[in-house]
DNA sequence: GGGTGTCGGTCTCAAAAAGAGACCAGCACT
DNA sequence: AGTGCTGGTCTCTTTTTGAGACCGACACCC
């Protein structure tokens, strides 16, 4: 199928799902990207993506989150399924996290996202610069 | 292009690109991604998506958003470059927002995500529920 | 046996971001 | 003169995030 014509096909009923038909407060839509749009869930979710990691691997390969967020995030994407925790009775123990099934599906569609930012984040910096020169 | 042969070409290429190639603070991707991070972007963009509206029309449309969140947003997004800013000289003076080729660009990229969400939404949901009770 | 290190966290406190809602100028209409 | 609409800003409170100290359990070294 051409992607234009999905495009043009999709946009009112996505735009419907995420207003969720008047039931705002619980639509679905918002309430699953929610849970993506944390600052540091897609830098994870491509970590892993890559290949599981443990804990401290993943603390060291991104070195300015704190443990805090870390814990949480990886929590967080636990909960909502994308994330598979397992604990390995090692001395000290060791965790792993990897992506599961339903984690891998998302990544692929977040990636879209991920190779634009990758392609056009020059255009967005002379965005910026142009209108914060404007601004001055 | 087949879409699989494109996931595992650059799955790999994504995380490096995101983890800035040890170039962490400054990285590019984390940055235009971060701009699209907030909770209120998206929606928004898939708004403008749809058609050019007016802040009070916005403001109707997405009734729980607060206008200061909804002027800062709409703020963001016209200095990223995705969203043009129209004043017109009536009385009283009315702002059209639309999306410029750059949103357009990039909305065609979160698409992809949106949909996913659209169409996994109770897959997530049902993985919440299963942990939260497995936590109890 | 005492000191040090690693593991994956939690706890506390300060800083930043977001939400709620009052307020504003300018003009039209009545 | 009063009311309403426009697109905002200002202030205050609550929530989220960041920085960093602390933790138990065990291994390893001496």
């Amino acid at each position: 199928m051409d992607s234009t014509v999905v495009n043009l096909k999709s946009k009112l009923e996505i735009y419907k799902a995420m207003t969720g038909g008047g039931n705002l407060a619980d639509c679905p839509v918002r309430d699953v990207i929610q849970g993506l749009n944390g600052k540091w869930s897609s830098l994870l979710t491509a970590a892993l993506a890559e290949q599981p990691y443990r804990f401290g691997e993943l603390r060291r390969l991104v070195p300015d989150i704190s443990q805090r967020m870390l814990t949480q995030t990886l929590h967080e994407l636990q909960r909502d399924g994308y994330v598979h925790r397992e604990v390995f009775p090692t001395k000290p123990p060791s965790v792993e996290y990897s992506l599961t099934d339903l984690g891998r599906s998302m990544f692929g569609a977040l990636q879209h996202l991920l190779q634009w930012a990758e392609l056009n984040h020059d255009a967005v910096r002379e965005a910026r610069k142009g209108f914060d020169t404007a601004q001055a």
